[in-house]
DNA sequence: CTGAAAGCGCTTACAG
DNA sequence: CTGAAAGCGCTTACAG
C-alpha cells in the first residue's frame, strides 16, 4: 500500500495541511521541513495525482493530435513538445490519426474523455470539427504547422512561403528555368504556401513558370521517388528539383541515384528538412530547413501560458466575458526557416 | 462548469449510486436507463476520470518507454500499442530517451510519478535499473524487443536469430560466400541475435565466415550508408549484403545507388523491415520482416491481461505471496519474422 | 433493482 | 506558520 499524505503527517507529527503546504512549495519552519522531508523519504511517499487533480481540476496532461506518427517532422516536433512539457511536470498524450483524417474527431473525443488540460493539434485536413470540440470543452487549443479556417486559436506556423521562395530563387539565380518541385497533397496548407513561394520567386525573376514541372505527392518517401521519376521522364526534364519535405527529399535522392544521375552535374537539387543528411550526402545539399524543434517548443510554451492565465482567472472573480485567458488576444507565431548553403546547385550557362 | 454525476442523478430523479451503476455497465430498469441516457445527453456529462481513479486506484493510463522516437520500428510499434490500448479506454504516455540511455531512469520516474497502471518498455541498454523501478512500484512491466538480465517480466520478442539465419541462408544458397552484414551497435541484444543467425547459417552451410564483411553501425540511415561504403571499399568486397533494420536498409540502398551499383547485377541485397519500400525499389527486394504490428498488439494484450488479473486479486483476499498477478508465470512471447521473396538476389556461378 | 453513506487522498479558505 | 474541516466527484459494500 502506497503511503498517503496522512502517513507523512503522522510520522512528522504535523497536520496534513502543513505537509500539503510544504509539498506545494509553501514555507514551513525549518524543523518541520526536515521532519517532513525525512518522512517522505522513509515512506517513499508520492503525491496521488488523482486526488490532487480532483481538487485542482487539472490532470496535468495535454493531448497532442497529429496526422501520422510516420512523419519525421511530427516525431521531432513531438519530442520537443514532450521535453518542454515534462519540465513543467505535464504528461503528453499522443494521438495519431494513422494517416486517416476521419479519425481525427474520434481521437479528439478520446483526449477530451481523458480530460487533458489542453491540446496541441496539427490538423489532418481543413476540417475544423475536431478543433471546435476542444474549444467547446473550454480548454486551450494550439494549432501547429497548419492554421484552420474560422478557428480562433493560438498557432505556431513556419513562413513556408518565404522559405520556398528563397530556395527557388537560389535555383533561378543559378540560371535554372525549369525547376521541378515535389509538393505535398494539393489541398494542404503547407503545399499551397510552399507552392506560392515557388511562384513568387518566378514572378520576381520575371521568368515563366514551367507548370509541367510541378508534381504533387503524398509527402511520402515513395511519393518523392515517383515524383522525381515522373519529372525526369518529361520530354524536357527539369534541370533542377526542389523537394518540399523530409520524406520526399529522401525518396527523390533515391530515385536520382537510382537513375544514375549526379548532383549537381546532371541535376541540381534542393532538399527540405533533412539536416541529418548533410553529413551523408555528397556533395552537401543545399537545404530548406524548418525550425522543427522550435515549433514544438513554442507550441508547448504558448499552451503553458494559456494554462497559467486560466489558473489566475479561476482564483480571481470571473469575468462575464469568460475566463481571462479568453481575453488574451490569439497569438500567431510565425517562425522563419533557413536555407543552408550546400553545393548541390550547378550554375547554368545561359 | 462541467456536469457531475449528481446533476445527472437529479435530472433523472435517481440516486447517484444508480447512475453510477448504469455508467459502469450495471443493469437498471428500462425506464431509468432511458432517463439516465437522456440526462447524460442533455448535460453533456462525462465521467470525471480523476474522481473515478481516486476510488478505483487506477489511472487507466500506461507508460511506453522507448530509446528513441526516431526509429520507424518504435513508432510503428507504438502506433499498434496505442490502438490496442485505446480500445480498452487506456491512454498511452510515451516517453523516449532521445537516444540517451542515461535518460531512461528519469523517464521511468516520470511515468511512475504519473501513476501509470503499467509500463511497456523497450530497453535502451542492458541496464535493468529502470525496469526494477517499475517492479518496485508494484505495477506490471512488459519488455519488448529486448529482454533484460535478471528481470522476470513478461516479454514480447522476435525470433531474430531464425530470421537472420533464413536471410543469410538464402544468400548462401544462391552461391554467395562473402556476405556483408550491416549490424546495429555491437552490445545490443538484437544485434547479437541477428549476428548469431548469420553465423549459424554459415555454419550450417559449412562455409567460412568472412569476418571483414561484418560491419557494426548505430542502426541509423547514416550508419547504413557508411557501412555499405566501407564494405564495398574492401579489397575484396562482398557480393551480397544484408541490412538488419529499416534505417540501415534505406541508408545502404542510398549508398548502393550512389555508387552506381545495380541490384542484383552488381550486388545482391536483402533488406529488413521495409515493407513499404517494396513497391518502390525495383527489382523488388527480398526482405526480412518483423511482425511489428503484432509485437505492439501482443505487448498491449499481455499488459491488459496482467491488469485484469490484478483487479481480480484486489477484490479477493490477498495472498501472502503478493497479488495473484505475481503468481501467473512470466510469459515470453516469441514471434516469428518472415522472409519475402523478391528478386534482389543473383545466383553466383560457382 | 435502488439508495444512503462512507471514504478514496488531496487542497484550500478560514481561524488561530 | 499551523491545524481542523469541508469538499472535489466518484465507487462500493451494505441494506432494503
Amino acid at each position: 500500500m502506497a503511503a498517503t499524505i496522512k502517513d507523512v503527517a503522522r510520522m512528522a507529527n504535523l497536520s496534513i495541511a502543513t505537509v500539503s503546504k510544504y509539498i506545494n512549495g509553501g514555507h514551513v519552519i525549518d524543523a518541520n521541513r526536515v521532519a517532513i522531508e525525512e518522512a517522505i523519504r522513509q515512506l517513499d511517499y508520492r503525491v496521488n495525482t488523482m486526488a490532487r487533480g480532483l481538487k485542482t481540476r487539472r490532470t496535468k496532461s495535454i493531448g497532442v493530435l497529429i496526422p501520422s506518427v510516420r512523419m519525421i517532422f511530427c516525431m521531432d516536433m513531438i519530442s520537443a513538445i514532450e521535453d518542454e512539457l515534462s519540465r513543467e511536470d505535464f504528461s503528453t498524450l499522443i494521438c495519431d490519426c494513422q494517416g486517416r483524417p476521419e479519425q481525427e474527431e474520434r481521437k479528439m473525443a478520446f483526449l477530451l474523455e481523458k480530460q487533458v488540460d489542453g491540446v496541441i493539434m496539427m490538423p489532418s485536413s481543413s476540417s475544423s470539427v475536431a478543433a471546435r470540440m476542444a474549444l467547446a470543452a473550454g480548454i486551450p487549443l494550439i494549432l501547429v504547422d497548419r492554421p484552420l479556417p474560422d478557428i480562433a486559436a493560438d498557432s505556431v506556423l513556419v513562413d513556408n512561403m518565404t522559405l520556398a521562395k528563397a530556395a527557388t530563387t537560389e535555383l533561378l539565380r543559378a540560371g535554372h528555368q525549369r525547376i521541378g518541385v515535389i509538393c505535398g497533397p494539393e489541398d494542404i496548407y503547407t503545399t499551397k504556401q510552399r507552392l506560392s513561394g515557388y511562384y513568387e520567386a518566378y514572378e520576381a525573376d520575371n521568368t515563366q513558370v514551367a507548370s509541367d514541372c510541378i508534381s504533387f505527392s503524398d509527402y511520402s518517401l515513395e511519393g518523392g521517388y515517383k515524383s522525381l521519376e515522373k519529372l525526369m521522364s518529361l520530354t524536357e526534364p527539369p534541370t533542377a528539383v526542389l523537394a518540399t519535405n523530409y520524406e520526399t527529399t529522401i525518396g527523390a535522392i533515391m530515385a536520382i541515384n537510382r537513375a544514375g544521375l549526379r548532383i549537381p552535374g546532371d541535376l541540381s537539387f534542393v532538399g527540405f528538412d533533412g539536416l541529418d543528411m548533410s553529413t551523408l550526402i555528397k556533395p552537401e545539399l543545399t537545404m530548406a530547413l524548418q525550425p522543427v524543434q522550435q515549433i514544438g517548443e513554442q507550441a508547448a510554451k504558448l499552451l503553458l501560458g494559456r494554462l497559467t492565465a486560466n489558473n489566475k482567472s479561476d482564483s480571481g472573480k470571473s469575468s462575464i466575458y469568460g475566463s481571462d485567458a479568453d481575453m488574451i488576444p490569439k497569438r500567431e507565431i510565425m517562425l522563419a526557416g533557413k536555407l543552408t548553403q550546400g553545393s548541390s546547385i550547378a550554375k547554368m550557362k545561359i
